[in-house]
DNA sequence: TTAAGTTAAGTTTTT
DNA sequence: CTTAACTTAA
């Protein structure tokens, strides 16, 4: 079982006592190191698999860690416990939140849900949302329980800052409505179990003894609170793995804590630190262009990933004018790999950094009659049609989720409006009872008058499903559902397109509730909205069908491919323009690096870099300097390739050294000839700059050109300038003048 | 009072 | 380009 491991995989395999640091770069082959650790722990050590935790943080990692654990283990295998953090905190909920003042049929509230309720929040503290968006408080409040820091602390700590002062009362006001919900967030689920876990000894002990080996995967992306959890869980047996790689932390602003991993030795003085450093997986010019790249941060563990495996191909990278010509060649080439390059469709993914981005390729891929399965951007369960029968579920199983009682009271059309909810919140409010209480003494509130009559059908219909709950099984209870309010009837009126394609999600949530009927013993309605509410769509890939991978560079974690596109690699688009605008930039744009990093070490034979000089974002076009993480790969490794001949010429067979000067010669010829066709409103060639030029100004002296954005007569010009910050202005007026570098 | 029709604003990454 | 906020007609 062992023998294909190297010295280093062996011996994390067998440093089974006591705290242990397993860095593991890109590709060396951590998955197998857990797997076969487990497999290691019961069979050579007789630990029982009902005393072993494996964490992730995706579904899919730990469905993944799941097959390859069976596989390996075998019998005796189910008792090791394999989750994600949210789902390892929502089972422990669900049996003591009642220990901390809370009812055990929660519901967990998505992204969707958060925004609604802080919306309603904002209203009612009569909150000008123009200087306090509902996002940045949901912001600041998410990160406050990545810290552990509760309403109270927070607004303790807020004295004497107005701006802190209001997110505190925000919060205060949030907690106590989720808890009127009989609700939890997402950063709830750890913070609350958290506090379960300091307040209940007992609880804490119980599960301490249970989990007497903990391993905890892709520990770079662990937060102060998932950090928390894990010690108090391991402090009693002390037997803590945890495995990571500080170079691929890419969830800061989830609030992952990178001086967790890299501190690690620091909380635990006695920790058996092993370096797994052998890439199995990427070709030698693949490896180094990633090690080039991310070689550019500072603060990182020292480590040297290499490989035995071949040469292989250069790095491509290739402009285009536009992102449709950039598509075009993607999928083009794709076809062309799989026609004669003996690869089939799932060999190849498309990675992006942002969702908008999938669009153009979907498109091209509709024409091209190529299959492909875009993972992310709109979750499933997001989807309007989706949440309006959930809210439906959600209302029958608990009672007290105002938020999907309101959604479904007027849908379908009942002709209940916006004034006549808000008189039964009024209603419901002064009389401290839920929302759907209210509701059921509609005939109570004297303001309502006729409306309430509207009310009643309502009411009769969900107290006849609730009685029904149990009686009949859970997908003729959706049926039955779908049937009454004439949800899908109501689609096929409207025959539009996107109407089938809803008709079909619905069906598709028929067939997921089925099949979680059959999966489990004793399905529940709870248990089922559990499930979809921990479920984002990276989970559902599955191998059986043949189709190219669309997704965000962040959804590519822990995959592999033999062939990996990057795509949009400009400045502005990746590294985004948020981190490069930010106030500290050079640390957000290290966090970018990551990224690519993790972008670049996806692939294991092939793999194309592609930008577009002119791209349409938000309906704006917009014009983006090529991303200074490919200047960062040495010319060696690096084939460029662009849409004339004769450039590509010129650029075959260059020294290292010569690098810089090739690139900028390439951004010295901008698109201006073809850009300055009438056709795409650029009259570009005016200003006499381009994007990524040096540019001075008058007063804020020199800077380099950010973004070009035409609108009107005029363009606004973003510039980085290097004292004066960031600055957006009007080419007419900013009179911006080129400077020689 | 509701619902359709029109206009304005915002936009990274995710459990 | 999409989604939310406003206006106006029924």
């Amino acid at each position: 079982m062992y023998e294909n491991m190297n010295e280093m995989q062996m011996q994390a395999v067998c440093q089974t006592q006591g705290p242990v640091l397993i860095l593991a770069g890109a590709g060396s082959g951590k998955t197998r190191v857990l797997t076969h650790r487990a497999a290691y722990l019961i069979e050579e050590k007789g630990v029982s698999p009902y005393h072993i935790m494996a964490i992730t943080f995706t579904n899919k990692a730990a469905g993944e860690m799941r097959d390859r654990i069976d596989q390996i283990v075998g019998l005796g295998s189910e008792s090791i416990w394999v989750t994600t953090f949210h789902a390892t905190c929502v089972r422990f909920l669900r049996r003591f939140a009642d220990r901390i003042g809370y009812d055990t049929r929660f519901t967990i509230y998505d992204a969707d849900d958060q925004k609604q309720l802080m919306k309603d929040i904002c209203k009612r503290l009569s909150i000008d949302t123009k200087n306090f968006s509902e996002r940045m408080f949901l912001n600041a409040i998410s990160h406050a329980k990545d810290e552990l820091i509760d309403e109270v602390t927070y607004q303790t700590h807020a004295q004497g800052d107005f701006k802190k002062q209001k997110i505190g009362e925000v919060y205060a006001e949030y907690q106590k409505m989720l808890r009127k919900n009989n609700a939890f967030d997402f950063d709830d689920l750890i913070m609350k179990t958290v506090e379960l876990f300091r307040k209940d000894a007992e609880v804490l002990q119980g599960y301490q003894e249970r989990f007497r080996y903990i391993m905890v995967d892709e520990y770079q992306d662990t937060n102060t609170a998932q950090f928390t959890l894990i010690q108090l869980l391991a402090s009693k047996y002390g037997n803590l793995c945890v495995v990571g790689d500080d170079d691929q932390s890419i969830y800061k602003f989830r609030g992952a804590n990178i001086r967790n991993i890299l501190n690690f030795e620091h909380y635990f003085p006695d920790a058996a630190v092993i370096k797994l450093e052998q890439n199995y997986r990427s070709t030698q010019n693949i490896l180094n262009a990633a090690n080039a790249v991310i070689s550019n941060n500072v603060g990182r563990k020292a480590k040297s990933l290499w490989t035995d495996n071949p040469s292989g191909a250069p790095v491509e990278f290739r402009q285009f004018y536009t992102a449709s010509d950039e598509a075009a060649y993607i999928v083009e080439d794709i076809k062309e790999k799989v026609k004669s390059g003996g690869y089939v469709y799932q060999d190849c993914a498309i990675l992006y950094r942002t969702n908008a981005q999938s669009r153009l390729f979907e498109e091209r891929f509709i024409v091209s009659n190529i299959p492909y399965k875009i993972v992310g951007g709109i979750n499933f369960y997001a989807r309007k049609e989706i949440k309006d029968l959930l809210a439906y579920l959600k209302t029958i199983d608990n009672a007290k989720d105002d938020l999907a009682v309101r959604r479904i009271l007027n849908v379908p059309k009942r002709g209940i409006g916006a004034t006549t909810m808000a008189k039964v919140q009024e209603y419901a409010l002064d009389h401290d009872i839920s929302f759907y209480y209210a509701l059921r003494g509609a005939s109570e509130i004297p303001s309502l008058g006729r409306a309430a009559a509207k009310i009643q059908p309502f009411v009769t219909f969900i107290q006849t499903m609730r009685s029904k709950v149990g009686e009949i099984s859970l997908s003729d209870l959706l049926s039955e559902i779908i049937e009454s309010t004439g949800y899908i009837k109501e689609l096929e009126l409207e025959g539009s397109e996107e109407a089938q394609s809803r008709i079909e999600n619905i069906e598709e949530l028929q067939g997921k509730l089925r099949t979680y009927e059959q999966n489990e013993e004793q399905p529940t309605l709870s248990g089922f909205l559990e499930e979809v509410a921990l479920v984002a769509d990276v989970d559902k890939l599955d191998d059986k069908s043949d189709y190219v991978t669309l997704m965000t560079l962040h959804s590519a974690k822990g995959l592999e491919f033999p062939n990996v596109y990057l795509a949009g690699m400009e400045d502005g688009l990746f590294p985004s323009y948020m981190s490069i605008t930010s106030d500290n930039a050079k640390e957000e744009v290290e966090e970018e690096r990551r990224l690519a990093y993790v972008g670049i070490t996806r692939a294991k034979e092939n793999l194309t870099l592609t930008c577009a000089k002119q791209r349409m974002v938000h309906g704006k076009t917009q014009y983006n300097r090529l991303s200074r993480f490919v200047e960062e790969i040495p010319a060696e490794y690096l084939q460029s390739k662009f849409p004339s001949a004769q450039t590509q010429k010129e650029h075959k067979r260059q020294s290292p050294n010569l690098k810089q000067k090739a690139l900028e010669q390439f951004r010295a010829k901008p698109a201006v000839t073809v850009l300055s066709k009438p056709s795409s409103g650029g009259e570009k060639a005016d200003l006499g700059y381009d994007a990524g030029d040096l540019v001075e100004h008058r007063k804020f002296g020199k800077g380099t050109v950010v973004k070009i954005i035409p609108g009107g007569r005029d363009f606004e010009v973003t510039v980085q300038f290097e004292q004066a910050g960031v600055k957006k202005m009007f080419a007419g007026f900013a009179k911006l003048k080129r400077v020689q570098e």
